[in-house]
DNA sequence: AAGTACACGGCATACGTATTCAGAGAGAAG
DNA sequence: CTTCTCTCTGAATACGTATGCCGTGTACTT
């Protein structure tokens, strides 16, 4: 085995036209049943495969979605939202079902996006994940829609967004988290998150919270939130930084699991015991959720629904059809932090 | 913009021929300063970019590696082990460094291997990750080899076997975890991880251990080895059956953190106390580790170097040049797990 | 028996780039 | 002024596939 075989290859041991092999190959109903099973024969025993970059340059498309990751810049930077490394298999798992390949690619925001793999012809579309400062990125997504490239996004859907987005709901999220923690009696409800509109969707699970506690009449009280990026560390901060601020509370809604794992730890370094002195809730549901200690109440955003729609959203967009943002529902997941029976 | 512009556009604009705009974006010395000048203002300002499957039918080479995934089936198929996980980050920054972009994919062991990337011409080499029964996918590898598609393998490493395998030094992880305990006066250590030929790797980190027992005058018992594959449930399940015979055991060496994980959690039902009663050492430090309650000890994977390694050590045979197979050390890291003062 | 329809498959070509080969022009050396 | 060398660029072509268009031969219609 030197060289690939190619269709010359099986066209001649065939005693057919190379047209005529890709023909047959792909399915099409103008080659008679012999021939074609004589070309398959062939095909398989040459161990046949068709290129896919001539092919890709022939149709002008290649059959490959491609993932941006994207983020803040972290300490480690080979360290993932350990939510978007869930959705990941998802994506995965619904590409190959799709009979699509994936590339991926981790971007810093603060890098040029350099890699345009629509733009070179790698990918007939971009899925772009991460949480990260909107404005700085907003521009850039407008570029791509002029561009014409296809993409969907993760986050935050908003009125006159350039291009599409699907996103859970996170106000309704937000909302279910603190009716749950009203429901448990408590009143003074602190949120670690950034409720900036630098990161909407954090913002928005700030408003739902919000909304419940307005519901209960309770007033949202501005010295009990604190701003926070979705790091462990960012949450043990934010932590201290509340309890230095001295104002009374006895919950924390956290605008993600790796925040309230930060924040859980920093609060038994102060002698607080959760759930008695606060009750803790989180938001993702990632696996480190169910093991930390308290496990974890949290948020679960739907992470298998999420690369499937995210995907098939990609594609109806590929293939021209229109696409409507979507909105995925938020559910509540019961454990430990939030002191709720179970 | 309708179309994307060609080289040909350049070559017209800049009154030149097609070859020399191809000559003066890949940096050929034989075009002259002015003319190069020219082209590449031209090429910004077309937002030209190189067609990546003309460019590789052409070139007969991507600029782009396979990084594909294979596990034993889990429930939730589109879970991924933890430490692979940690691992892609690393790949993804190594390859993006290297100027090459990854395709990834995962595979079921049990399915038929269909997508062959590199012979289809979409990768330059493929990338392994993932334990699994060995002796499944031996004949596979060797097909590999005999097809003379490039890779390297992230497991267990051996004389003979097909391919280059890059791997972690199991045996010696095994055999610092086992000194560990036994510096703390564990004498009855059981390992939990299956110790067959299928999975070599899990296997020769017992083989540290009994060694590291031996040279301490402890004669491993065969009843303190439950077989388990690296899932928190088979780590829970191999401890009631573990607890179940009824032999005294007072440490545990669980062949991986998620299987260390499970095991904690059955010792807590049935009343053990770690690390008071019973030690819990595990391999890999993923991420859960150290949220793990108590915080895990466990011996610890470069997953950073490891990831560069494999990349690098793919390059290498991508351009003939010889690789030999590499063994990265193993680290202790000391949490509260294991009974250690700290 | 002649004409029509259709099934099948070949020919030519395009996709966009990279490379080999050869040739043009300029300058230097004689 | 000729010849040689060297630098730069263009013409031609290959990479492997997919598809529009057209020709051939068979079956079927009337």
């Amino acid at each position: 085995m030197q060289t690939k075989p190619t269709s010359f290859d099986i066209a001649q041991l065939a005693g057919v036209s190379q047209p005529t092999v890709s023909r047959a190959l792909r399915g099409s109903t103008t080659v008679s049943e012999p021939t074609r099973k004589r070309i398959e024969a062939i095909a398989r025993q040459l161990n046949y495969t068709v290129d896919k970059n001539a092919s890709s340059l022939r149709r002008q498309t290649t059959n490959t979605l491609a993932l941006l990751f994207f983020e803040d810049p972290t300490p480690d930077e080979s360290m993932i939202n350990p939510f978007f490394l869930s959705m990941l298999g998802s994506i995965t798992r619904t590409c190959a079902l799709r009979g699509y390949d994936l590339l991926i690619s981790f971007q810093q925001m603060s890098s040029n996006w350099h890699v345009d793999f629509e733009d070179s012809r790698k990918a007939d579309g971009i899925i772009l994940l991460g949480y990260g400062d909107y404005e700085l990125y907003r521009a850039r997504l407008e570029a791509l829609v002029e561009q014409g490239t296809h993409f969907v996004r993760w986050g935050f859907s908003e009125e006159g967004q350039p291009g599409t987005t699907i996103g859970c709901d996170n106000f309704q999220g937000g909302m279910i988290a603190g009716q749950h923690l009203i429901a448990q009696g408590r009143r003074n409800i602190a949120f670690l998150g950034d409720a900036t509109s630098r990161y909407p969707e954090l913002r928005t699970r700030y408003e739902g919270l919000c909304a419940a506690m307005e519901g209960a009449k309770i007033t949202p009280d501005q010295a009990l939130q604190v701003d926070a990026i979705t790091t462990e560390q960012a949450g043990f901060e934010a932590t201290q930084q509340l309890i230095a601020r001295n104002v009374p509370f006895d919950a924390i809604f956290a605008a993600s699991d790796l925040i309230a794992i930060g924040a859980i730890r920093a609060l038994e370094i102060h002698g607080r015991s959760v759930p008695e002195d606060v009750a803790v809730i989180g938001f993702d549901d990632i696996p480190a959720a169910s093991l930390a200690h308290p496990p974890l109440t949290t948020v679960q955003q739907d992470y298998r629904l999420a690369g499937e729609t995210l995907v098939d959203a990609l594609l109806c967009q590929i293939r021209n059809q229109s696409v409507s943002p979507a909105m995925l529902p938020a559910k509540l997941i019961v454990r430990k932090s939030c002191g709720a029976a179970q």
